[in-house]
DNA sequence: TATTGTTATACTCTATAACTATA
DNA sequence: TATAGTTATAGAGTATAACAATA
């Protein structure tokens, strides 16, 4: 018994002492694991039950951008158009929102979250936010800031 | 012609001034930002043609780590296992490492690159470190060393 | 000609469960 | 019983290209 918990320990042990060498240092494989972990996180969080997270970021986009077109919203949320469609045309007929054709342009489609839409996003919002206080929990307030300040210059977004 | 090119810089403006809220400070939103970016300049890097990042990352920890079981290198690469079986058979096949059961463990299977793999590796690894530099470039290098130990701090591994 | 959104297809990564052989 | 690795299946995310309608 004690036998074999020292074994399987030594084991666990080994995969942890594999020398990583470059890729210790390698934002790439970094970034993969930090998404992992941000993943399970909002899988397993409390109050964010049955949506992903693209899914959020659509809603929670077009919650504070009403009216904006499927498309803005795809380069700004860096979601190709084909996927896109796919993903609005699954919110639409969960009746989360509900798109209109603009008088200007009738090759576009402005997006509006229906009444269940806007429940659902402001329902949801405080686990959100919790969230993304959860995520960086391992750090300080200050490291948390600078986390997100380097990762906007890194991205070459504007917050 | 003119026209044309004012509405076109207005749609994409329309979707760079959609507000990001909460979104912004998002660590999750913004790592999904930054690995979408480095997947590409991967996919774009001289050097690096024949071998995705996944791979990659096995062959490398794979050269300064020769004999490693492959449990542990999933667990160190955070690859589950059955991806692992997948991905280890196809190097397998391409003859870039060979696998040995150990005398003590029967189950078990260590790695050792072959000569092939061992080339392979090395050839690459100028442009795979290159890339790792490149991954930064929009960030001084005292930001990029402070990111790259936020990431770790982040994960929780051990560098 | 270019743009908006759609459809179809394929590939990667991931997750799960059932399986074998060993321990 | 538990572990190492395999197989099979499914689901998300992404990428591409071809398409219709509109500009």
């Amino acid at each position: 018994m004690a036998g074999d918990k020292v074994a399987t320990r030594s084991i666990m042990h080994e995969a942890e002492d594999l020398e990583l060498g470059a890729l210790g240092g390698s934002v790439g494989f970094l970034v993969r694991l930090a998404q992992l972990e941000i993943f399970e996180m909002f899988y397993e969080a409390e109050g964010l039950e049955g949506v992903r997270p693209g899914e959020f970021s659509i809603l929670y986009l077009a919650s504070i951008n009403p009216g904006a077109r499927q498309g803005a919203l795809a380069r700004r949320l860096r979601i190709k158009r084909a996927h896109m469609a796919k993903l609005v045309t699954g919110l639409e007929a969960r009746d989360l929102l509900r798109r209109e054709v603009p008088e200007g342009d009738r090759r576009a489609l402005r997006i509006f979250l229906t009444e269940g839409g806007a429940r659902f996003v402001e329902e949801r919002a405080p686990a959100f936010l919790d969230q993304t206080r959860r995520e960086t929990a391992r750090l300080s307030t200050d490291e948390a800031a600078t986390l997100v300040a380097l990762l906007h210059k890194f991205t070459g977004i504007r917050p």
